[in-house]
DNA sequence: CAGTGGTCTAGACCACTGG
DNA sequence: CAGTGGTCTAGACCACTGC
């Protein structure tokens, strides 16, 4: 909170010495900014759990000794990166993938405008589920120290009976101890919530590369379809707090009745 | 400005029977919502053209007789949906697809990482530039009036002297009178560019629907690759202000050494 | 009703830009 | 230097929620 905190004289004029007594803090950000970064850390240790109220603007001003215009504008943009969720009159709540009604946050395939079936919760049928050496790229991409193990799931999932994605998970397995094809095939709801409340990891913003594809024999086997049909794949890298990357997810997409839908501004 | 405006005693404790005197506005939206939308009818109006300064928050602030605070929260969501450009110590500007670095707002496709070149300023071959009738499809995605004629144009975009893109536009004939071929060709930086400053259009946001497809035998030969290589089909419809919806255009991309890349929040 | 987020103000000062 | 956007405050009132 730099000098703020520090000159308990809020206002007097000339306070300003900005420079000399900074310390440790990264020597001159906005308030706001800082307020941001320490309700961050908040949420990162798991002060409050997703789902949960977060103090209210008033009391957290108060606690940081700012204004509840300064707490506004980092809770503002929290809220704005999806991980806080402002109710009005109610308080303010830690985003979750639980919640947005049933809502897969990051899944853009929808059904084609001809046959309206909403997409809703997927069949899905676990694979296999099981812990071994990633591969060179997969422990680059998830930044792993040598000789770690991830957890390699292979799932298929199913809209109106139709096998429609293929898709192959990597996850950490420090982070995911316990897990287990039975968990994940019992999971109701999107398998990023039941990241958050078994083993708190929030999924925060995620990254995707888009290809056309043709399916190789097996995947013609599993999809059941023709070999000639081709396939979106869709590569996806998922990051938890402070950017660090928490998933890989390889999927082959079919798109002769659903599209990737994704909006640009 | 609903009751503020009328009322010019602004600080009374209740001067708010915001009932009876409001005529024709929305009937009770905040007012930095009022002060958006006049901003947003001045830009639709073109009464500072993408490029230029808007005047500062002081001076809007004077003229609608609100407090800079408000006005600063409307144009926080107008450069939000970047519609304006913030630029500290110098001034709030239209945005424009022009400037951003020669950067395609709307083009996801980038290089893959083995072999890094920036897609930059693509070669671009036009096809055809026709004037004709648009398809049912395409009448009614435009919200066309009978009997009227679209813009069909079909070119091919290279990076590294590799076709990478064919493209069809579909435009409304009305909104581009006088385009040609030429023009397109000659046309330095991205096309929506060109729309802006010779016609007037403002793309504010777009839509695409993404699918995987097997190339034709025309789009074969014109992009010159084999028939068993399958691409992206990337369908974009493009927004000026209102929503009006004022391009359809269906891509096919080659995705062997570029991809589709989309950042998910 | 009390408590929450949402809007609005008036005024201060800071940081950046350019002449 | 003057002018712009950016931050911050203290305090007011509104709108919504739920008891």
């Amino acid at each position: 909170m730099q000098d703020r905190a520090a000159s308990s004289a809020p206002l007097e004029p000339n306070d300003s010495q900005v420079v000399s007594l900074g310390d440790k803090v990264p020597l001159f950000s906005p308030l706001y900014q800082q307020i941001k970064s320490l309700l961050l850390k908040g949420l990162e240790k798991g002060d409050w759990r997703p789902g949960e109220m977060i103090p209210s603007e008033m009391e957290l001003a108060q606690r940081f000794q700012v204004s509840q215009g300064t707490v506004r504008k980092a809770i503002d943009e929290l809220s704005q990166e999806n991980l806080l969720v402002r109710k009005q009159g109610k308080g303010t709540y830690v985003a979750t993938h639980s919640e947005h009604g049933a809502q897969y946050r990051f899944l853009k395939l929808v059904a084609n405008p001809e046959k309206p079936q909403y997409i809703g919760p997927a069949k899905r049928e676990i694979l296999w589920c099981k812990l071994s050496s990633p591969s060179p790229s997969d422990a680059q991409a998830l930044q792993l120290k040598p000789d770690s193990k991830v957890w390699h799931i292979r799932r298929i999932l199913s809209f109106a009976s139709l096998p429609t994605i293929l898709e192959d998970l990597c996850l950490p397995g420090d982070a995911f101890v316990g897990l287990s094809a039975q968990e994940l095939q019992h999971n109701q709801g999107p398998t990023y919530a039941l990241f958050e409340t078994k083993y708190g990891v929030r999924m925060v913003r995620a990254q995707e590369q888009i290809r056309a594809t043709m399916p190789t024999q097996e995947v013609c086997q599993l999809l059941n379809i023709e070999p000639n049909i081709p396939l979106l794949s869709v590569e996806r890298t998922s990051f938890t707090y402070q950017d660090v990357p928490m998933e890989i997810r390889r999927a082959l997409y079919r798109t002769d009745h659903h599209h990737y839908k994704n909006e640009l501004n």
